[in-house]
DNA sequence: GCGTGTGAACCTCTTCACAGCG
DNA sequence: CGCTGTGAAGAGGTTCACACGC
């Protein structure tokens, strides 16, 4: 498809109506309004509509959302409807513990493979799945169609795992690293930085 | 203080100032510019100076802002100067290993305690520290001026947690947990959600 | 000359308010 | 009547360009 020109911050919001319109699915809810919504989201009810309304007209005036239906059209809309394979690299311990917990509840999403580069972990076994080699990415990867990579490993190491994930493809990542990361045009990476977070809340609580 | 008006995205950007100017600290530099700072962080020139001016003017013509002196001030800006110290709800998978990894390389903040409510689970040994039991929450936080509380129990005990550590006075929270919390006026939260990120990047895997 | 601090232009995102449809 | 979709207004954030100080 061409390229996109929709702000991550709708995009972000998407996937939060993907969450709270699986969990009206569950409670049996068979429509949703953009006001439900926004109050679930903490958002104002024309925010709502004007993110839908980018990529569609979903709703049904009088009625509101159709839940099932809208939900495929997010889906499609993220590409969740054919969730790509997640790797973690790193069987550390946040490695080990994101494996462990598992996605359950998420857009569709499982961890296909770990892998680290300390050969005492390769081989380990951890929820299922047997560490592998660094070596064997391009090998696993190769039968994917899509997935991303998890990066959880040592601080430091960061750089030359990604350079690895170049080699073998890779073009999304999603990273626990702290470390500023370095890659080509046309590979997207996200960091999980906790201590940012921290630093959010230590400020808020000057105030 | 005074109730401030500046913008989250200011203060996450301002904390990645703080980690980039503590390596270029550990570099040996004394110096840095405000472009220097901006392809660190991937931003203009212009909206670093736009975000440190908010706050003072730190900087010197012809040099740029020295080092230390800028860190100290951003440290005061954040409140990373005292940090607060951070507990961890949950000695799940996720919570241990945060607890494991640690917060090296951060703003000065160290894990001072973990809890449970799993019977089974208080008492045991996790990186120097005791599981303890949430009825002792209170108690421990008594002794804290200042205290942030990350949540990563199982799914569904999010609610329960948010307000046992309401009643121990807990005015800032950082969640793993993917559920909605609802909490009083004036206390803040933050989520660390995994999939909406997953769900950001396979998006962008669609262009 | 170099690099900061800053008003002004620019652009993006959000909110408002209402027409229109079920 | 209820709720969506949407132009218009408003708010907020970013970039530009340049005066000023080192």
């Amino acid at each position: 498809m061409s390229g996109r020109k929709v702000s991550e911050r709708t995009i972000r919001r998407i996937s939060h109506y993907a969450r709270c319109l699986r969990t009206s699915r569950a409670n049996g809810d068979r429509t949703v309004t953009s006001s439900w919504l926004s109050g679930q989201c903490g958002i104002s009810s024309a925010a709502v509509r004007k993110d839908l309304t980018i990529f569609g007209e979903f709703g049904k005036q009088g009625s509101g959302y159709d839940v099932d239906d809208l939900l495929v059209q997010i889906e499609n809309i993220l590409g969740t409807c054919d969730s790509p394979s997640i790797i973690i690299i790193g069987a550390g311990n946040i490695g080990r513990a994101l494996l462990k917990s598992g996605l359950e509840g998420t857009g569709g999403y499982t961890y296909s493979a770990i892998f680290d580069i300390d050969p005492d972990l390769v081989g380990t076994k951890c929820a299922g799945l047997t560490v592998k080699s660094m070596d064997d990415i391009h090998n696993t990867v190769s039968g994917f169609k899509k997935f991303i990579a998890v990066i959880a490993v040592t601080m430091g190491e960061g750089q030359k795992v990604v350079d690895r994930l170049n080699e073998a493809g890779c073009r999304s990542m999603l990273s626990f690293n702290l470390e500023p990361l370095k890659l080509p045009e046309g590979v997207e990476i996200r960091y999980i930085e906790v201590s940012t977070e921290l630093d959010m809340l230590t400020h808020s609580l000057e105030k």
